[in-house]
DNA sequence: CGCGAATTTGAGCCGAATCAAGCGTTGTGG
DNA sequence: CCACAACGCTTGATTCGGCTCAAATTCGCG
């Protein structure tokens, strides 16, 4: 450590966020070249965490908000008698911590499914430039919205739906993430096991596992092991209840 | 009309926030003087709605928000098929329409349940405003991160608790908003239907019926018609599973 | 290759939904 | 003020979807 800063640059690497891919998606989004450049004063790139690696858990006290760069990550609950809950699946780009803003700590835990980067904002830094920036809290009562939305519709999903459309909801819904990413909705690695997208979904694993068998059956998608692959996305989408209420059509997922 | 302009009047109050029996609870919460006179100067009160009233419907293009000053609010939506979804109660002192800034659009309906007065906010005034009152800022995203924490917790009883505790959930969860507000959490009456609740809760009414009386069989209640006496706080806030999660004892009604 | 974990499969059961009356309350009009 | 209609709520009987428990299988990893 003395011997050369070397490690300390590593452990915390300024961003700059107007040469990232995700500025499309991220904070950027609704703001011009010199608020950006603002931005980055107080966005900070951690290093990166290995699967089953934790950005914050809950109770801890609530200092920043993290935006995911790449990966992808689980947010979940424990209760006083160790029962778990899972929360949602937060994706690049998305904003994790904003649950805490009204508590003081952090409400969830947040782990890593696969090895994930994501940038650090200290939120009293952020709040004052919120002040500066008009963009900013456009930007981030918008995610908060959003996510409310997610919440809303999973909430419903939970309430009314049969396993089965359950199921369809949560395909369809990561499908259309995924494709907003730019990645192929069509066809793609799931980084979550059974268990957890069972239990978000507000079902046993075992059941999960024979839905996914039905949906086989009926031609809708094609299961191998971790890699799904949706084979008709109408009728899926159908079975989902491609709710009106949703403009992007379900963003269920990220709870 | 052309008479007076009393109706005028009537229809648009401004409002005086400094005197709001609300305000400790509300907007100006975490505002000094000065800034609250500025925050009058956006937020107006519009006249009292009665009982089956809209405050704004699903699909309304977003244009406001709204904080209920007396009354109760059901939040809601209704899917392509017909279905409804009861997302929330509101009461006074919350937010109406977060859940719209992300897509422009009002995503749920909020119908009174009584009569209900509100306050309203031009939410591009709110916006332009939170740029010079730091306070505002902090609070709407303390209101928005509450507003998750509820969906959370009840996307968990749903997902997780069995019929009882989640009614259990309910009750405790609306004792201690009401007495937040100053009315006794022991003993009120329910402003909506059972089939609200039965709704909201991810259950039948008739369900919600029988485990009503399982509650009061087990002496944790008393029901006569919407009147609710909570005889034993303590052993329904164990079955409802007294969320270490929450702080407020859970805030799960308004979803 | 072998072990432990994750997932699938199977059998049986139970909680809650559904269907169908029946009852009580509220509101309306005579 | 009473009668009747409409609605909301409760109660009962039956059915069924999904849970539980148990075991087999497959996968991931050392």
């Amino acid at each position: 450590m003395t011997k050369n800063s070397s490690n300390f640059k590593i452990s915390v690497l300024q961003t700059n966020c107007r040469n990232c891919s995700l500025s499309s998606l991220c904070l950027p989004k609704d703001l011009v070249g010199a608020e950006i450049k603002e931005l980055e004063t107080i966005v900070s790139q951690l290093p990166p965490i290995n699967k089953h690696g934790h950005i914050f858990n809950q109770g801890d006290k609530f200092t920043s908000l993290y935006v995911i760069r790449s990966g992808c990550v689980k947010k979940y609950q424990i209760d006083a008698d160790g029962n778990e809950q899972v929360i949602g699946f937060s994706m690049p780009g998305e904003l994790l911590g904003i649950d805490a803003i009204g508590t003081g700590k952090y409400m969830s835990s947040a782990e890593a499914l696969d090895t994930t980067s994501f940038c650090h904002l200290q939120y009293s830094k952020f709040e004052d430039l919120c002040q500066s920036i008009p963009g900013l809290i456009k930007h981030i009562l918008k995610m908060a919205g959003q996510e409310l939305v997610a919440e809303h519709d999973i909430h419903k999903a939970i309430s009314q739906k049969s396993i089965d459309e359950r199921v369809a909801v949560f395909f369809t819904s990561l499908s259309t993430r995924l494709k907003i990413l730019g990645y192929s909705g069509s066809e793609f690695n799931l980084p979550m096991s059974r268990h957890d997208i069972a239990n978000f979904l507000g079902m046993q694993p075992e059941t999960f596992s024979r839905s996914l068998k039905k949906l086989v059956t009926d031609d809708l998608i094609d299961v191998n092991l971790k890699h799904i692959k949706i084979k008709d996305l109408d009728n899926l989408r159908t079975l989902a209840g491609h709710c009106d209420t949703c403009p992007s059509s379900s963003k269920v997922m990220n709870g």
